[in-house]
DNA sequence: AATAATTAGTACAAAGATGCTACTAACCAA
DNA sequence: TTGGTTAGTAGCATCTTTGTACTAATTATT
């Protein structure tokens, strides 16, 4: 038989990964804590589950709470469930990561205790994290990272309307090397088509605007 | 701030999905429930998460108490928070799958209550399953399959000593789709040593045996 | 003892994807 | 008008994948 009596309580917490991609960087939204356990440190956008919510609900609720954001790019990551996690009690996190274009994430930035940081920074370890919340960046950075090749993600971190150079860029920053224009538009073109739109004002040439097809 | 205090408790369930390869059929190990909810149908081995084990220690005592296996790939799928995927009360459940070669569970096999069940039959729906299990199952299968191009699963579910045309039975099961020998062969050589035995008697040439590599 | 059946294993050509270089195009700045 | 800069394309070389065809080694059959 299976066993799913409930025995024993535990609190579970929904912690959410904001990534975007800002000035060539991969970034991650962190908010200070102003209690404790961890006060005054940085810490993932969370919420305790509620009764009546799906997981997914509650981390839409997260990303509402933090950012004003609404129906963005959202995952479940991974479930977190160290023993000691939380210092107050056991508590099992399940994690979500959530994309976006950081045009949407401008007025979010430095509004009280939110902050975009470089994701190389906080995982180079300067400055602790709250809970596990380091481990969990460096899981989702690199899901996130393993993902680019075979899925679409890359598209979440640009507009609507984007050019190639643009998303080239964030295929690069998020796989780490450098690709070639001619092979990236060939394994890309069959994905996107022309708005017809230029981007101009550029001091170059100006690049041809696309948008994700189907 | 991160909103982790603890306001409702929930139950924590693991479920395990316990696949494996056997006449050429991926199959699933499933349990006859005997007390209600879902009184007599077949459910994936679970148990009630404990507060002094971690989530991965909870799946392996539930791999345990169900087939006596210990020590086999365990890799944490998916969690589940539909809000009535338990009738009793709120329960989100962590789900693992894990991977064995058919041989460690012959034992196992009609031990009170405990089926290996066709995964196909099983998602066919002819009987219904306890609580979102089928759900699980879906999502199970399909992360197997997705990861056995670029990971080394399919060595889970052969002997430590095996032939290529094993394993490429195996491969081809789990993608669905015939492989070519040669090609198959360039691509496994790599990840795999010869261990100087052959597998005779079978009526045709004998196969080198091998053991994976690193 | 020969031969048929069957699967193991290898060789190699064809097609396709990827790596890489080099060029032309179109804008802004001076 | 010239130079700087990035957009975009052409095309060859190389590596990878697709696919076919063959040889090899065993057991079963006559």
């Amino acid at each position: 038989m299976t066993d799913n009596t409930p025995h024993q309580k535990i609190s579970v917490a929904i912690d959410v990964l904001i990534f975007t991609v800002e000035d060539d960087t991969l970034k991650i939204v962190l908010v200070k804590r102003n209690e404790k356990p961890f006060k005054d440190l940085y810490a993932l956008p969370g919420v305790a589950l509620r009764e009546s919510e799906t997981l997914e609900e509650a981390a839409e609720r997260s990303v509402g709470e933090r950012t004003g954001l609404k129906n963005i790019f959202l995952e479940q990551l991974y479930t977190f469930g160290a023993i000691d996690r939380d210092p107050r009690n056991r508590t099992v996190s399940v994690a979500y990561y959530a994309l976006t274009d950081p045009e949407k994430l401008i007025a979010v930035h430095n509004a009280d205790g939110v902050s975009l940081v470089p994701v190389n920074e906080v995982l180079a370890g300067i400055s602790p994290l709250a809970f596990d919340h380091r481990e969990m960046i460096d899981y989702g950075r690199k899901r996130l990272c393993g993902k680019v090749s075979y899925s679409g993600i890359a598209f979440e971190f640009v507009p609507e309307e984007f050019t190639l150079p643009q998303l080239q860029r964030v295929y690069e920053i998020l796989l780490g090397e450098k690709l070639y224009k001619a092979n990236f538009r060939k394994m890309i073109s069959p994905l996107v088509e022309e708005t017809g739109n230029m981007l101009t004002g550029q001091a170059h040439r100006p690049s041809k605007l696309y948008r994700r097809k189907g």
